[in-house]
DNA sequence: TCGCTATTTTACCATTTGGTAAAGTTACGA
DNA sequence: TCGTAACTTTACCAAATGGTAAAATAGCGA
């Protein structure tokens, strides 16, 4: 498999070509966010980009060379906001700088969050590999930032683990789970006071203890 | 659609009855939480619990019918921990016995979180109805109860909604990522630490300013 | 404008999937 | 122990799905 059938020029994608690869990752996200890879079929995606599905598979090997496609050109924006916390920086402000980035973006690119949860909670089969080469290194540095600042008595104590955890669930949560809240808050601007209470939450769990 | 095809003996169901009805609904569970609704197939479904597809087929309507009753029935015990949270009681007690029981609920049962993340993220098709009539109704007294505590002083003031959203997301993270968490945090032992971590993020959270 | 390559369409295919018909087989009360 | 209803299996289908072959068309540099 994987016989690559792209056109042979020394690697330049024409513009025809990027246009029409931009378009399938496009649709590709929208179809896959909704409904994991095994229940998006290369026909809704096909439809969803407006080209023909024999079109589609000759700028893509497969279903799955997209979605890992995909996956891979998110994984990098995904993990930004992590990047950015600051070691030289007040822990406090980093940390919570880093909380409201991600919950930005979960309003931003709730697709984007879908597409990884789904992939995740069904077993992350095809980006495991990322996950052991480029998440857990990046969670083990931070892990380690979190634990010297706590050391040194600037945050309180917490383990950093956990605490990076909740601070992906509580925020992915207005994404991945976006049906759920829209029922049970239906007015928009509530949804907002996410901000306000996350804020809050973790000020308090953070901030260290006088003396 | 949907012809019954249930013998027609006066509603008792037979021991053989009940118990293949079981297989199939266990067989389905994991099926489902792995896959989602659109990614299982009724052969899976058929091959793990040990029965041929025809004979699940006798037992349930179709795949819809398996999925929807896979969902009425894990909803009671999904709901269960917040009806027992006591109007009369301690207000921070309370909810941090919810917060320890929907956290024990993630450990025993990760296979019923995952239906349900899947189904939500997938945007809730077949289970709208529910959200609305039995999920919202909770919440909702469930804030208002929450919204008199924090009137009378006796918890901070925080917004009672995004309170048990955060409380859903934090420790169904633990179950609907687990695979996510195992690679980040190996050691097992050290995933029990979620107690500890979020007994005093949402203690701090609540406690009420004194004065 | 020509010729060549990149792109797109048309017509297929094999497999999988949800589901059915009907012929067995089993269990259980009379 | 026998008859009947409950249960199970075998043999199928039609539709959907991922994918391919090859003919047709469009675009672009010389």
């Amino acid at each position: 498999m994987a016989e690559l059938n792209m056109p042979s020029n020394g690697g330049k994608p024409s513009r025809i070509q990027r246009r029409n690869r931009g378009l399938i990752l496009e649709a590709a996200l929208d179809v896959f966010s909704r409904y994991g890879y095994r229940g998006a079929t290369l026909d809704q995606i096909a439809e969803q980009a407006g080209l023909s599905k024999p079109n589609i598979l000759y700028y893509f090997d497969g279903k799955e060379a997209i979605h890992v496609t995909l996956l891979n050109q998110l994984m990098d924006n995904w993990l930004a906001p992590m990047h950015e916390i600051d070691p030289q920086g007040e822990p406090l402000e980093e940390l919570l700088r880093y909380l409201h980035r991600k919950l930005e973006m979960s309003r931003e690119f709730p697709r984007e969050s879908r597409l990884f949860a789904n992939e995740i909670i069904q077993g992350a089969p095809r980006i495991a590999g990322h996950l052991d080469e480029v998440l857990k290194p990046l969670v083990d540095d931070t892990a380690a930032l979190i634990e010297g600042w706590v050391r040194a008595g600037r945050l309180a104590p917490v383990d950093p683990r956990h605490l990076i955890f909740s601070i992906w669930a509580t925020t992915q949560h207005y994404a991945d789970f976006e049906v759920q809240v829209d029922v049970l808050m239906p007015e928009k601007a509530a949804q907002n006071g996410a901000t306000e209470f996350l804020d809050r939450m973790y000020r308090r769990l953070l901030t260290p203890e006088p003396g």
